[in-house]
Parts: structure tokens; sequence; C-alpha cells
RNA sequence: CGGGAAAUAGCUCAGCUUGGUAGAGCGCUUGGUUUGGGACCAAGAUGUCGCAGGUUCGAAUCCUGUUUUCCCGACCA
């Protein structure tokens, strides 16, 4: 991709708007634009890591069985009603009304939605366990919208609803979810802690929050120094140095990013929404099931907040926008810039997806632009590159070398 | 919803106290010089001073109302 075609709106002042570190990155790099308070353009840049992180999320929810549908947005209050939560939900849910005053909501999560699907076409044992998940965006209007993409009042969120003949086979699939949420955390190098949760405005017997640690975060959790306890503070009411619910060891705190949220439901929407099946024994029984959130927006954020250094974007590599950025540093763009071309279309042919900084600015500009766009590697064409010699810069690493052509081909950008 | 701050050029802001032709830096356009960490010189273009009332000969500036944005709290998958 050459630069002069990738619209990359980066800012020399940082908008004012902006008070925590990921956030002020975001706008900077020109990776997000406001749009009004909790509402967000995703620019190309950032929208191309936002379908990384989908990606993945795919690629783990697929590896299990889940399959991807699409559900609407747009929700009549008929179903809310139904489940009880037209009332329940209280300002959070976004109303409207169309041309013929029928009453709908913008869709805020999809239980109900998903359960009129699922019981309108599974009603027997044999067609049990049902496992779907949607990315979209969602809804809430939050009272205060805060932090950039952190706490929004339209944001992209992955839901997945898994439906079964038993409790068992919920506990399982509970089991396997949560596996593949921390496939997921990991393979975008993330420090996150698993903690016991209020399952709030979803409802169910038990839920658990998988939470980004880091100091923004808007959620205090409580843990255990011996033990795995550990819980959302809403739950417990306890103090550093107390000792642990569960007799070992003490209590510490830490603040956390709620980046998943997985529940199991139960019965909460199949009984008042009458999502039956027939079991083996011919008997007729409310479907059980699960559900299981996960915010994409708000995990670009969170990614960025542990991965920065000096307001500088440092991408993981499975979510980096591209594998390697290329700067020619001659402005006339003469016998260097050809060289780098070359350097260009011969790396984007060995599969590798290259971002070329084709413009014509200063060495400086080029040099600011790329931290922000952060991606690792980065090759720069200089002025030894008449005698076939780069630098090749990890950003992560924070070193610098200079290396032949054939040495760059020799290295893996992949890993 | 309680408390605080703010709204003037694309961005960051000054001007307001004490009313009198709309400003700076950056960015943008043109020409020239530069070329390894946001270059330099010169010449330009760019505004319903958030909105609506009021006071006044005259309002970015004073008064009232209102909208929007940010922060703290409360609230919240």
């Amino acid at each position: 991709m050459k630069q002069s075609l990738l619209f990359v709106p980066t800012l020399r002042d940082m908008p004012k708007e902006a008070e925590v570190i990921s956030h002020k990155i975001l706008l900077k790099g020109g990776y997000i634009k406001q749009s009004a308070a909790g509402v967000y353009s995703y620019l190309p840049l950032g929208y191309k890591i936002i379908k990384k992180i989908e990606n993945i999320i795919r690629e783990e929810l697929d590896a299990i069985g889940c399959s991807e549908l699409l559900m609407p947005a747009l929700q009549s209050k008929d179903l809310w009603v139904e489940s009880g939560r037209w009332e329940a939900y209280g300002k959070e849910l976004m109303r409207l009304e169309d041309r013929h005053e029928r009453a709908f909501c913008l869709g805020p999560t999809h239980e109900e939605v998903i359960t009129s699907i699922v019981r309108d076409f599974i009603n027997s044992y044999k067609k049990l366990p049902v496992a779907l998940y949607q990315i979209q965006t969602k809804f809430r209007d939050e009272f205060r919208p805060r932090f950039g993409l952190m706490r929004g009042r339209e944001f992209i969120m992955k839901d997945l609803y898994t439906f079964h003949a038993t409790e068992e086979d919920l506990d399982g699939w509970y089991l396997k979810v949560r596996q593949a949420y921390q496939n997921i955390l990991d393979r975008m190098d993330l420090h996150y802690r698993i903690v016991s949760a209020d399952s709030g405005n979803i409802g169910g017997s038990s839920s658990e929050e998988f939470m980004i640690l880091c100091d923004i975060g808007e959620d205090t959790i409580v843990y255990s120094d011996e033990s795995e306890f550990a819980s959302n503070s809403e739950l417990h009411n306890l103090s550093v140095g107390d000792p642990s619910p569960d007799g070992k060891g003490h209590i510490l705190q830490a603040k956390g990013i709620e980046a998943g949220h997985i529940f199991k439901l139960g019965t909460k929407y199949s009984v008042p929404m009458k999502a039956n099946f027939i079991d083996k024994d011919g008997l007729t029984k409310p479907i059980i099931m699960g559900c299981y959130g996960m915010g994409i927006s708000r995990l670009l954020m969170a990614v960025l907040e542990q991965h920065y250094k000096d307001e500088k974007a440092l991408w993981p590599q499975e979510i980096r926008p591209f594998d390697i950025h290329i700067l020619p540093l001659d402005k006339e763009q003469t016998a260097n810039y050809a060289i780098a071309l070359d350097v260009y279309d011969k790396l984007t042919k060995a599969g590798y997806d290259c971002l070329f900084d084709d413009r014509q600015e200063s060495p400086g500009v080029k040099f600011k632009d790329a931290d922000l766009v952060g991606i690792r590697n980065r090759i720069v064409v200089g002025r030894r590159a008449g005698e076939g010699i780069f630098e090749f810069k990890d950003i992560k690493d924070d070193t610098v070398k200079e290396m032949t052509f054939d040495e760059i081909m020799a290295m893996n950008f992949k890993l």
C-alpha cells in the first residue's frame, strides 16, 4: 500500500478532548475520529486493526464450532416486552419510533433476537447444541461516555450465544469458550485476569469477566496473592491486606478494563420467550443458554494501553496494520526512491503486507508518522541505499541494523 | 443526574477583566532554497467568535437562556 493512497490523517497537535494515552495516540495517529460524545468513526488504519482483531476472534470461535451470523441492530419493542427488559433495561436502551409510531430500540445486546430465531428453528434435543455469534455495532445510551472507545454509546462488539439441552452441556461449552477467550487475548499479547463478576442486566446464574490490567480501567478487581481467587470488587467488599475469602493468601487490588464477559444464562430468556425443545423423554423443556461478549472497539484501546512507548504505538504482531513499513528518504523521489520501490515490490511479492511511504515529505515527517503508525519492522532507504545497504529498525526492541537486501529478504517478518 | 472546566481558522490556542476593523503558531496554496527525526525564506487563502435573545450608537468581549464537549463523582454487560 502506498502511504499517499492510505488515508492516515495524523495530527501535529494533540486534540484537547483526549485524556488517556491510548485515546491520544488513536486520535493523533489518524486511527479514529470523534463524531459525538462516545461516537467515533474508525478511519482506515484503525479499521484495519479492528478487522485483524475480529479475524482472530473468528478463527478462535470457528475452531470450537461456532457459526457467525448477523442480526439486526434495529429491534422491535415486542421482543423486549417478551423478555421483560423493555422496562427493566432502563434509560441505557436507545429507543425510537418509526413513522407509524411503532416502538423500536437500537440493540445494546441480542439475547431477545437470537432467542426468537433459535426457538423457531430448534425444537428437538437432536438439534442441540447451537452456537451462534455476530460482530456488530451495539448501542447503549451511557450517562457518561468516556475515554474515547473505552465507554462509547456506539461500539463494536462480538456476542456469542449458545443453546443446550442440559446444564452439563452448557458447562462444557462455557469452558470451551472460556479457553477460546484466553487464546484470543493471548494472541493480542494482552495481560489480563479472569474474575468472577456480577451478571447485571444480562442476568443468569454465574459470570466471569476478562479484565485487561491497566490503570485507566474502570473496574477494580480484588484478588488473592496466593490463590486463583479473583473478583470484580462490586461482588466482594474487600480491602488490600484482607484475608482472601478462599482462605488462601491476602487481598491485592488492580484496575482493569472489561474486555470480555461470559455468562451462564440458564433459562432466563428461554422461559419467558418460550424457547423450548422436546427432550429424549418426550418432555417439553426450556433451552439452556449461555452468552459471551467481547468488546472489539474497546480492545483496540486496551491493546494500546499495554503497548506503547513515549506516545508511540507498538502494535502486537498479530494485529499490526502492516508487516513492514518502508521509508524512502529522498524527497525528490530519484535514485533512492527507485531502489526503495524495488524493495517494496519484492517484499510484497514475498507475501508481506507492506506500507510504502511514497509521500514527498521530509524525513522528519516520515519518521514521526511512522512512529504513530507503530509497525514493528521498519526499513529505511537512506544515504547508503546506493551501495545496497538498508537500515532495518525493530521498533519493539528499539534496535537499528544496517543490512543488505539479501539479508532483509532472509528475515521472517511474520514473526 | 450532582460538581468542575471549556466552546474563536483544519489543529493547538491568544484576545474577554476595561465593548470600538478577527489574531498567532502549526497545517494548507504558490514560488524559491533545503533533504536522516515534524526544515527555511517570501507571498497568499481560510471564520455565522457554538446557538438564541437582551443591554448598547456599537458585542467574540457585558447579561439571560440554551446546545455541545471534556474531567471528577454517581450510574453502568
